[in-house]
DNA sequence: CTACGATATCGACATCGGTCAATATACATC
DNA sequence: GATGTATATTGACCGATGTCGATATCGTAG
């Protein structure tokens, strides 16, 4: 499931019909109820921490062990949000022996950006 | 256009130009909270739909009699909606005798994109 | 195989948020 | 004034969500 990018090859993140912006055309439902599933995952501080903390991490990727105490929230709930960015396709993660590693996916990120333009 | 600022304006939420962004530096609690609020705001397919029908429309406004049908809610609910989006300081607000025009804030949305850089 | 540490899942709780019917408020017209 | 229309507010319902403790799963070391 995991899947390298390949930097020629179009995207096709799990959304069906993508994105669109909001000064294009009017949103269509489907768009809209896309959209507002990723920004979901953005309407949380706790969430919107932990993806600084990833982005901007040296080596462009975090320990999971290393978020939980600067986020100051249980080890199950940081593990909740990490699944959610997960879900809405702003990180990915990498398993290496005991520990996970995430990345953040700044093309993900471009496109909620470009929702915006 | 050229608006001058009332007192009683309705807008509030202040942030200037902080918020901060995702890749700069990790957030701070107060920006990822301010952030947080602002996203949530667009965390709603509804509340998209209709900030993509203020931002395309010809002439930049809309009449909030003309979006209850297309949204397919009832009157309260995008009046509820209407409400979240000007509290996010996404839209304003303008009453001219019965109606009311609302016009979407493309500085603020512009603030909102450039938390996603 | 056993034990331990890291992460994910589960179950429960409290709070938040979208929705609508009913009602209130504001404005224009008569 | 009274009436009609447009919008906002209220109150209630109910599903979604953040949180944590307890527990399960996975991988490594001994």
């Amino acid at each position: 499931m995991a899947r390298i990018s390949a930097p020629h090859t179009i995207d096709q993140v799990a959304a069906p019909s993508c994105c669109g912006s909001l000064t294009d055309a009017a949103l269509t439902t489907a768009q809209a109820e896309s959209l507002a599933h990723a920004f979901a995952a953005l309407a949380d501080p706790v969430r919107l921490r932990l993806l600084s903390l990833i982005a901007t991490s040296a080596g462009g990727e975090v320990c999971a062990c290393d978020v939980v105490e600067p986020l100051g929230k249980s080890q199950p709930t940081v593990s909740h949000h990490l699944k959610v960015l997960r879900e809405a396709g702003l990180v990915t993660a990498d398993k290496r022996g005991i520990w996970m590693w995430y990345r953040a996916v700044p093309e993900r990120i471009a496109e909620l950006r470009g929702a915006l333009a």
